[in-house]
DNA sequence: CGATCCATGTAAGTTGTTACATGATTCG
DNA sequence: CGAATCATGTAACAACTTACATGGATCG
């Protein structure tokens, strides 16, 4: 529930709808994307749940903006749900691997080329977790020396997506073998 | 999107609501899932845009059922949307990786308790892909041994099964360790 | 002078979940 | 005799996506 990603981010600091996007965008992206719209839509529900109150700042040069601070009220139902035990595996979906299982109605070579294609975007998307966010995460740890127990938790999660992209390219590289060796 | 589940699965030969509730349970789950109501509501939304038709049959001693029968347009659209590629990384949506993220606000106690019951979870899932599915695609195989081709793809999407469970535990087992490092 | 940043949203549509409703047959 | 299987759906709600709309400031 991208309610709980918002929530999560506002126990830190009052922030706007706009700097929450990029938050996400930044942070959580990789385990809870959200859409603007569905982030502005949400902070009002927030707000009518009174889990949060708004203010408008008015600025120079600058359109005005929005600052959302919690409540405790907020801060209660964040802890609730984050302690609330996940008693399930978190169903995926992936349309690759609905795409391969159906894959006898493809051409050896589309679906070769998609697989390809597939490889490179996740080669990318885990150099991201080796480079961009270690070095995102180390900033704000010397920024801010008190938020050190935070940081390490932050990295587990980075963890987490390093360990599935290099999965990924792993089963994807096995894959691609697998189907070049198919006859045609 | 479900419809290409269901489309995919009357590819092979007409099925009914019921049992394309059963074949999803049974096999695209782990990737694609869906209520039964969801695929009611599916097979209606294909019928009126004319990728499958409907009959009626009457049963001895069982339910009228409603089988459905995919249409050339119905094969069509299946086929262009399993040749058309992917050109980014399908998002994650985790919230164990969030509870994670904003974990601070945990004591570890309740935090070490859901890490090792996911843990628990995990491992029975990975047990499934290693045996029960593996059991299910020698079946069909032995059966039907001109789906021999089809089979190999069934296999490699099982594999992308066992291979998340395997990266997700050994992530598990390494947040559980650095957690209990930690001090209180 | 064109792109990007800052900043906030609405409207419409799609997709997915939860709860409810029914009822005969078969198996242990 | 109780549980599971066979069989089909509706209604209400929750969550998410896509498209649209606006407009000044700053940077290269």
């Amino acid at each position: 529930m991208l309610k709980y990603v918002l929530l999560g981010a506002l126990s830190y600091q009052p922030l706007t709808g706009y700097q929450l996007k990029q938050f996400v965008d930044n942070t959580t992206k990789h385990f809870w994307f959200a859409q603007t719209s569905q982030i502005y839509r949400t902070l009002k529900e927030i707000e009518e749940a009174k889990l949060a109150v708004s203010e408008v700042q008015e600025q120079d040069k600058r359109p005005d903006r929005r600052l959302y601070h919690i409540t405790q009220t907020g801060r209660d139902d964040l802890k609730a749900w984050l302690i609330q035990p996940m008693t399930t595996v978190e169903p995926t979906k992936d349309a690759l691997v609905i795409r391969l299982f159906f894959a006898k109605q493809m051409d050896k070579d589309s679906l070769l080329t998609q697989l390809k294609l597939q490889r490179t975007l996740h080669q990318q998307q885990l150099l991201l977790y080796r480079t961009e966010i270690i070095r995102q995460i180390e900033t704000s740890r010397a920024q801010h020396p008190e938020l050190d127990r935070d940081a390490q938790f932050w990295d587990m999660a980075r963890r987490n997506g390093e360990l599935a992209e290099e999965y990924y390219i792993r089963w994807l590289d096995e894959t691609i073998q697998r189907i070049e060796a198919m006859p045609d």
